[in-house]
DNA sequence: TTCCTTAAAGAGGTTTTTGTCCGAATTATA
DNA sequence: TATAATTCGGACAAAAACCTCTTTAAGGAA
Protein backbone atom coordinates (compact mmCIF):
# COMPACT_ATOMS: atom_id res chain seq x y z
CA UNK A 1 0.00 0.00 0.00
CA UNK A 2 2.84 2.36 0.73
CA UNK A 3 6.27 0.75 0.68
CA UNK A 4 8.03 -1.44 -1.85
CA UNK A 5 9.28 -4.83 -0.74
CA UNK A 6 12.81 -3.52 -0.97
CA UNK A 7 11.99 -0.75 1.48
CA UNK A 8 10.31 -3.18 3.82
CA UNK A 9 13.35 -5.47 3.81
CA UNK A 10 15.66 -2.51 4.36
CA UNK A 11 13.71 -1.18 7.33
CA UNK A 12 13.31 -4.62 8.89
CA UNK A 13 17.01 -5.34 8.53
CA UNK A 14 18.10 -1.99 9.92
CA UNK A 15 15.86 -2.36 12.94
CA UNK A 16 17.17 -5.86 13.49
CA UNK A 17 20.79 -4.74 13.27
CA UNK A 18 19.97 -1.92 15.68
CA UNK A 19 18.79 -4.47 18.22
CA UNK A 20 22.17 -6.20 18.17
CA UNK A 21 25.22 -5.14 20.14
CA UNK A 22 26.73 -2.10 18.43
CA UNK A 23 30.09 -2.70 16.81
CA UNK A 24 29.45 -6.45 16.60
CA UNK A 25 28.94 -7.24 12.92
CA UNK A 26 25.79 -9.19 12.08
CA UNK A 27 25.86 -11.77 9.31
CA UNK A 28 23.70 -11.20 6.29
CA UNK A 29 22.70 -14.84 6.57
CA UNK A 30 21.53 -14.39 10.14
CA UNK A 31 19.44 -11.36 9.25
CA UNK A 32 17.89 -13.16 6.30
CA UNK A 33 17.09 -16.20 8.40
CA UNK A 34 15.66 -14.14 11.18
CA UNK A 35 13.47 -12.03 8.87
CA UNK A 36 12.68 -14.90 6.56
CA UNK A 37 13.77 -12.93 3.53
CA UNK A 38 15.85 -14.01 0.49
CA UNK A 39 19.47 -13.76 1.56
CA UNK A 40 21.07 -12.89 -1.78
CA UNK A 41 18.56 -10.14 -2.36
CA UNK A 42 18.95 -8.76 1.13
CA UNK A 43 22.70 -8.68 0.61
CA UNK A 44 22.22 -6.31 -2.32
CA UNK A 45 20.06 -4.04 -0.24
CA UNK A 46 22.54 -3.99 2.63
CA UNK A 47 25.39 -3.26 0.23
CA UNK A 48 23.45 -0.32 -1.05
CA UNK A 49 22.80 0.94 2.47
CA UNK A 50 26.57 0.69 3.04
CA UNK A 51 27.28 2.83 0.03
CA UNK A 52 24.87 5.40 1.36
CA UNK A 53 26.64 5.46 4.69
CA UNK A 54 24.07 3.90 7.00
CA UNK A 55 25.97 0.67 7.55
CA UNK A 56 29.54 -0.49 7.83
CA UNK A 57 30.53 -3.83 6.36
CA UNK A 58 33.40 -6.18 7.12
CA UNK A 59 34.55 -9.12 5.07
CA UNK A 60 36.03 -12.40 6.14
CA UNK A 61 35.75 -14.12 9.47
CA UNK A 62 33.93 -12.12 12.11
CA UNK A 63 32.65 -10.03 9.23
CA UNK A 64 29.14 -8.81 8.61
CA UNK A 65 27.20 -5.59 8.81
CA UNK A 66 26.72 -3.13 11.63
CA UNK A 67 25.26 0.32 11.99
CA UNK A 68 27.74 3.02 11.23
CA UNK A 69 28.62 5.02 14.30
CA UNK A 70 25.96 7.61 15.05
CA UNK A 71 23.39 6.05 12.75
CA UNK A 72 21.24 4.73 15.60
CA UNK A 73 19.29 7.94 15.29
CA UNK A 74 18.55 7.54 11.60
CA UNK A 75 14.90 8.27 10.85
CA UNK A 76 12.82 6.03 8.64
CA UNK A 77 12.43 8.95 6.27
CA UNK A 78 16.19 8.97 5.69
CA UNK A 79 16.01 5.29 4.85
CA UNK A 80 13.00 5.62 2.57
CA UNK A 81 14.49 8.50 0.64
CA UNK A 82 17.24 6.03 -0.29
CA UNK A 83 15.09 3.01 -1.03
CA UNK A 84 12.06 4.71 -2.60
CA UNK A 85 13.91 7.55 -4.23
CA UNK A 86 14.18 11.25 -3.53
CA UNK A 87 10.64 11.97 -4.79
CA UNK A 88 9.09 9.77 -2.13
CA UNK A 89 7.38 12.70 -0.44
CA UNK A 90 6.49 14.61 -3.56
CA UNK A 91 3.96 12.40 -5.28
CA UNK A 92 0.36 13.20 -6.15
CA UNK A 93 -1.99 10.40 -5.23
CA UNK A 94 -3.47 10.47 -8.74
CA UNK A 95 -0.03 10.45 -10.30
CA UNK A 96 0.17 14.05 -11.48
CA UNK A 97 3.69 15.33 -11.99
CA UNK A 98 3.22 18.23 -9.60
CA UNK A 99 1.51 18.13 -6.24
CA UNK A 100 1.06 21.67 -4.98
CA UNK A 101 -1.89 23.75 -3.87
CA UNK A 102 -1.67 25.60 -7.18
CA UNK A 103 -1.76 22.46 -9.32
CA UNK A 104 -4.20 20.52 -7.16
CA UNK A 105 -6.00 17.42 -8.35
CA UNK A 106 -9.51 16.86 -6.96
CA UNK A 107 -8.13 14.70 -4.14
CA UNK A 108 -5.29 17.03 -3.21
CA UNK A 109 -6.75 18.92 -0.26
CA UNK A 110 -8.05 15.73 1.32
CA UNK A 111 -4.86 13.83 0.68
CA UNK A 112 -2.37 16.50 1.71
CA UNK A 113 -2.96 16.31 5.47
CA UNK A 114 -2.78 12.52 5.39
CA UNK A 115 0.41 12.64 3.38
CA UNK A 116 1.89 15.14 5.80
CA UNK A 117 0.99 12.84 8.64
CA UNK A 118 2.82 9.99 6.95
CA UNK A 119 5.86 12.18 6.40
CA UNK A 120 5.82 13.39 9.99
CA UNK A 121 5.50 9.82 11.19
CA UNK A 122 8.47 8.66 9.12
CA UNK A 123 10.54 11.61 10.30
CA UNK A 124 9.63 10.84 13.86
CA UNK A 125 10.52 7.15 13.97
CA UNK A 126 14.16 6.33 14.53
CA UNK A 127 15.98 3.02 14.35
CA UNK A 128 16.99 3.32 17.97
CA UNK A 129 13.42 3.59 19.25
CA UNK A 130 12.06 0.88 16.99
CA UNK A 131 14.87 -1.42 18.07
CA UNK A 132 14.04 -0.79 21.72
CA UNK A 133 10.41 -1.54 21.04
CA UNK A 134 11.37 -4.86 19.49
CA UNK A 135 13.60 -5.65 22.43
CA UNK A 136 10.64 -5.46 24.80
CA UNK A 137 9.38 -8.56 23.02
CA UNK A 138 6.01 -6.99 22.37
CA UNK A 139 6.48 -6.46 18.65
CA UNK A 140 7.29 -8.64 15.69
CA UNK A 141 9.88 -7.88 13.07
CA UNK A 142 8.87 -10.80 10.87
CA UNK A 143 6.12 -13.34 10.41
CA UNK A 144 6.19 -16.27 12.73
CA UNK A 145 7.84 -19.27 11.09
CA UNK A 146 5.36 -21.72 9.57
CA UNK A 147 6.26 -24.24 12.27
CA UNK A 148 4.95 -21.87 14.93
CA UNK A 149 1.76 -21.04 13.09
CA UNK A 150 -1.49 -22.58 14.23
CA UNK A 151 -2.66 -25.34 11.94
CA UNK A 152 -4.89 -24.09 9.15
CA UNK B 1 3.45 6.02 -2.71
CA UNK B 2 0.01 4.54 -2.30
CA UNK B 3 -1.72 3.63 -5.55
CA UNK B 4 -0.62 1.60 -8.56
CA UNK B 5 -0.66 3.25 -11.95
CA UNK B 6 -3.63 1.10 -12.88
CA UNK B 7 -5.58 2.45 -9.91
CA UNK B 8 -4.62 6.00 -10.76
CA UNK B 9 -5.81 5.59 -14.35
CA UNK B 10 -9.03 3.95 -13.20
CA UNK B 11 -9.87 6.72 -10.75
CA UNK B 12 -8.97 9.47 -13.19
CA UNK B 13 -11.09 7.89 -15.90
CA UNK B 14 -14.08 7.32 -13.65
CA UNK B 15 -14.02 10.90 -12.44
CA UNK B 16 -13.76 12.14 -16.00
CA UNK B 17 -16.67 10.00 -17.14
CA UNK B 18 -18.64 11.26 -14.16
CA UNK B 19 -18.12 14.83 -15.35
CA UNK B 20 -19.76 14.03 -18.70
CA UNK B 21 -23.48 13.97 -19.40
CA UNK B 22 -24.90 10.76 -17.89
CA UNK B 23 -26.13 8.24 -20.43
CA UNK B 24 -23.93 9.73 -23.16
CA UNK B 25 -21.18 7.20 -23.87
CA UNK B 26 -17.65 8.60 -23.72
CA UNK B 27 -15.02 7.27 -26.13
CA UNK B 28 -12.03 5.46 -24.68
CA UNK B 29 -9.90 7.49 -27.07
CA UNK B 30 -11.27 10.76 -25.74
CA UNK B 31 -10.61 9.76 -22.16
CA UNK B 32 -7.09 8.65 -23.01
CA UNK B 33 -6.38 11.87 -24.89
CA UNK B 34 -7.80 13.99 -22.13
CA UNK B 35 -5.89 12.21 -19.36
CA UNK B 36 -2.80 11.67 -21.47
CA UNK B 37 -2.60 7.96 -20.70
CA UNK B 38 -2.01 4.99 -23.06
CA UNK B 39 -5.31 4.29 -24.81
CA UNK B 40 -4.95 0.54 -25.27
CA UNK B 41 -4.04 0.07 -21.65
CA UNK B 42 -6.85 2.28 -20.44
CA UNK B 43 -9.28 0.24 -22.55
CA UNK B 44 -8.32 -2.87 -20.60
CA UNK B 45 -8.92 -1.12 -17.33
CA UNK B 46 -12.30 0.19 -18.44
CA UNK B 47 -13.31 -3.26 -19.65
CA UNK B 48 -12.49 -4.62 -16.24
CA UNK B 49 -14.53 -1.90 -14.55
CA UNK B 50 -17.41 -2.91 -16.84
CA UNK B 51 -17.16 -6.52 -15.73
CA UNK B 52 -17.28 -5.38 -12.15
CA UNK B 53 -20.42 -3.40 -12.80
CA UNK B 54 -19.19 0.18 -12.43
CA UNK B 55 -19.46 1.05 -16.10
CA UNK B 56 -21.66 0.20 -19.06
CA UNK B 57 -20.09 -0.17 -22.48
CA UNK B 58 -21.54 0.13 -25.96
CA UNK B 59 -19.91 -1.02 -29.18
CA UNK B 60 -20.11 0.40 -32.63
CA UNK B 61 -21.03 3.88 -33.67
CA UNK B 62 -22.07 6.12 -30.82
CA UNK B 63 -20.47 3.56 -28.56
CA UNK B 64 -18.24 4.17 -25.59
CA UNK B 65 -18.36 3.94 -21.84
CA UNK B 66 -20.65 5.52 -19.30
CA UNK B 67 -21.29 5.14 -15.62
CA UNK B 68 -23.81 2.46 -14.85
CA UNK B 69 -27.02 3.88 -13.45
CA UNK B 70 -26.64 4.64 -9.75
CA UNK B 71 -22.83 4.40 -9.79
CA UNK B 72 -22.35 8.18 -9.42
CA UNK B 73 -22.18 7.52 -5.70
CA UNK B 74 -19.43 4.94 -5.94
CA UNK B 75 -16.72 5.57 -3.35
CA UNK B 76 -13.05 5.46 -4.20
CA UNK B 77 -12.71 2.57 -1.80
CA UNK B 78 -15.06 0.51 -3.94
CA UNK B 79 -12.89 1.26 -6.95
CA UNK B 80 -9.62 0.53 -5.17
CA UNK B 81 -10.85 -2.78 -3.83
CA UNK B 82 -11.22 -3.78 -7.48
CA UNK B 83 -7.98 -2.33 -8.81
CA UNK B 84 -5.69 -3.00 -5.85
CA UNK B 85 -7.32 -6.20 -4.69
CA UNK B 86 -9.47 -7.12 -1.72
CA UNK B 87 -6.52 -6.96 0.72
CA UNK B 88 -5.97 -3.28 0.02
CA UNK B 89 -6.91 -2.27 3.54
CA UNK B 90 -5.33 -5.20 5.32
CA UNK B 91 -1.64 -4.73 4.78
CA UNK B 92 1.09 -4.22 7.36
CA UNK B 93 3.45 -1.41 6.43
CA UNK B 94 6.44 -3.68 7.03
CA UNK B 95 4.88 -6.44 4.95
CA UNK B 96 3.91 -8.85 7.71
CA UNK B 97 1.16 -11.26 6.76
CA UNK B 98 -1.08 -10.18 9.61
CA UNK B 99 -1.73 -6.67 10.78
CA UNK B 100 -3.60 -6.77 14.06
CA UNK B 101 -3.00 -5.37 17.53
CA UNK B 102 -2.08 -8.88 18.63
CA UNK B 103 0.52 -9.41 15.91
CA UNK B 104 1.84 -5.85 15.84
CA UNK B 105 5.10 -4.90 14.19
CA UNK B 106 7.06 -2.05 15.81
CA UNK B 107 5.37 0.49 13.52
CA UNK B 108 1.87 -0.83 13.94
CA UNK B 109 0.45 1.51 16.57
CA UNK B 110 1.82 4.54 14.82
CA UNK B 111 0.72 3.39 11.42
CA UNK B 112 -2.75 2.18 12.30
CA UNK B 113 -4.39 5.60 12.81
CA UNK B 114 -2.88 6.89 9.59
CA UNK B 115 -4.08 3.85 7.71
CA UNK B 116 -7.54 4.26 9.16
CA UNK B 117 -7.52 7.86 8.04
CA UNK B 118 -6.68 6.77 4.50
CA UNK B 119 -9.45 4.21 4.57
CA UNK B 120 -11.96 6.74 5.90
CA UNK B 121 -10.88 9.21 3.24
CA UNK B 122 -11.35 6.70 0.45
CA UNK B 123 -14.73 5.67 1.79
CA UNK B 124 -15.74 9.29 2.00
CA UNK B 125 -14.86 10.41 -1.51
CA UNK B 126 -17.42 9.65 -4.21
CA UNK B 127 -17.18 9.98 -7.96
CA UNK B 128 -20.05 12.44 -7.95
CA UNK B 129 -18.35 14.88 -5.61
CA UNK B 130 -14.96 14.61 -7.26
CA UNK B 131 -16.57 15.20 -10.65
CA UNK B 132 -18.29 18.31 -9.33
CA UNK B 133 -15.00 19.56 -7.96
CA UNK B 134 -13.40 19.12 -11.37
CA UNK B 135 -16.29 20.93 -13.02
CA UNK B 136 -15.59 24.06 -10.99
CA UNK B 137 -12.38 24.30 -12.97
CA UNK B 138 -10.30 24.59 -9.85
CA UNK B 139 -8.78 21.11 -10.00
CA UNK B 140 -6.78 19.14 -12.52
CA UNK B 141 -7.44 15.57 -13.57
CA UNK B 142 -4.26 15.31 -15.61
CA UNK B 143 -0.96 17.05 -16.18
CA UNK B 144 -1.03 20.05 -18.39
CA UNK B 145 0.06 19.15 -21.92
CA UNK B 146 3.70 19.89 -22.63
CA UNK B 147 2.64 22.69 -24.97
CA UNK B 148 1.03 24.52 -22.08
CA UNK B 149 3.96 24.08 -19.71
CA UNK B 150 6.28 26.97 -19.00
CA UNK B 151 9.61 26.62 -20.75
CA UNK B 152 12.17 24.80 -18.63
C1' DT C 1 51.20 -19.80 4.06
C1' DT C 2 46.93 -22.00 3.54
C1' DC C 3 42.25 -22.53 4.50
C1' DC C 4 37.83 -20.96 5.64
C1' DT C 5 34.53 -17.39 6.00
C1' DT C 6 32.49 -13.43 4.61
C1' DA C 7 30.99 -9.35 1.67
C1' DA C 8 31.41 -7.25 -3.27
C1' DA C 9 30.34 -7.20 -7.88
C1' DG C 10 28.23 -8.32 -11.91
C1' DA C 11 25.57 -11.13 -14.89
C1' DG C 12 21.44 -13.19 -15.50
C1' DG C 13 16.68 -15.18 -14.36
C1' DT C 14 11.73 -14.82 -12.92
C1' DT C 15 7.56 -12.52 -11.95
C1' DT C 16 4.57 -8.70 -11.96
C1' DT C 17 3.15 -4.55 -13.87
C1' DT C 18 2.52 -1.80 -17.58
C1' DG C 19 1.73 -1.24 -22.28
C1' DT C 20 0.90 -2.70 -27.52
C1' DC C 21 -1.23 -4.94 -31.41
C1' DC C 22 -4.49 -7.17 -34.10
C1' DG C 23 -8.47 -9.59 -35.52
C1' DA C 24 -13.33 -10.46 -34.32
C1' DA C 25 -17.82 -8.92 -32.83
C1' DT C 26 -21.19 -5.30 -32.59
C1' DT C 27 -23.77 -1.21 -33.87
C1' DA C 28 -25.48 3.15 -36.30
C1' DT C 29 -26.01 5.03 -40.50
C1' DA C 30 -25.81 5.88 -45.44
C1' DT D 1 -26.31 -4.24 -47.64
C1' DA D 2 -21.99 -1.99 -47.17
C1' DT D 3 -19.18 0.91 -44.38
C1' DA D 4 -17.17 3.09 -40.70
C1' DA D 5 -16.69 3.35 -35.79
C1' DT D 6 -16.31 1.33 -31.71
C1' DT D 7 -15.55 -2.21 -27.86
C1' DC D 8 -13.82 -7.11 -26.84
C1' DG D 9 -10.49 -10.68 -26.30
C1' DG D 10 -6.33 -12.72 -26.61
C1' DA D 11 -1.61 -12.81 -27.54
C1' DC D 12 2.31 -10.48 -27.28
C1' DA D 13 6.16 -6.97 -25.78
C1' DA D 14 8.66 -3.93 -22.72
C1' DA D 15 9.88 -2.31 -18.36
C1' DA D 16 10.30 -2.60 -13.61
C1' DA D 17 10.59 -5.15 -9.47
C1' DC D 18 12.20 -8.97 -7.36
C1' DC D 19 15.42 -12.63 -6.83
C1' DT D 20 19.58 -16.04 -7.89
C1' DC D 21 24.08 -17.57 -9.15
C1' DT D 22 28.89 -17.37 -9.74
C1' DT D 23 33.17 -15.43 -9.28
C1' DT D 24 36.28 -12.40 -6.96
C1' DA D 25 38.39 -9.98 -3.19
C1' DA D 26 39.35 -9.49 1.54
C1' DG D 27 40.12 -10.77 6.32
C1' DG D 28 40.87 -13.95 10.30
C1' DA D 29 42.71 -18.15 12.09
C1' DA D 30 45.21 -22.54 12.09
S1 LIG E 1 -2.06 17.24 -6.72
FE1 LIG E 1 -2.89 15.28 -6.43
S2 LIG E 1 -2.46 14.94 -4.36
FE2 LIG E 1 -1.61 16.92 -4.65
S1 LIG F 1 1.46 -5.16 12.00
FE1 LIG F 1 2.72 -3.83 10.88
S2 LIG F 1 1.39 -2.19 10.53
FE2 LIG F 1 0.10 -3.53 11.65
Amino acid sequence: MVLSRTSQYAVQALIYIATQAPGEPVLNRDIADRLNVPAAYLAKILQSLCKHGLLDSFRGRLGGFCLRDGMQKTSLMQVLLLTEGPDFTKSCILGLKECTDETACPMHFKWKPVKNKIIAMMNDMHLEDLAKAVQTGKYRLADLPAAAMPVA
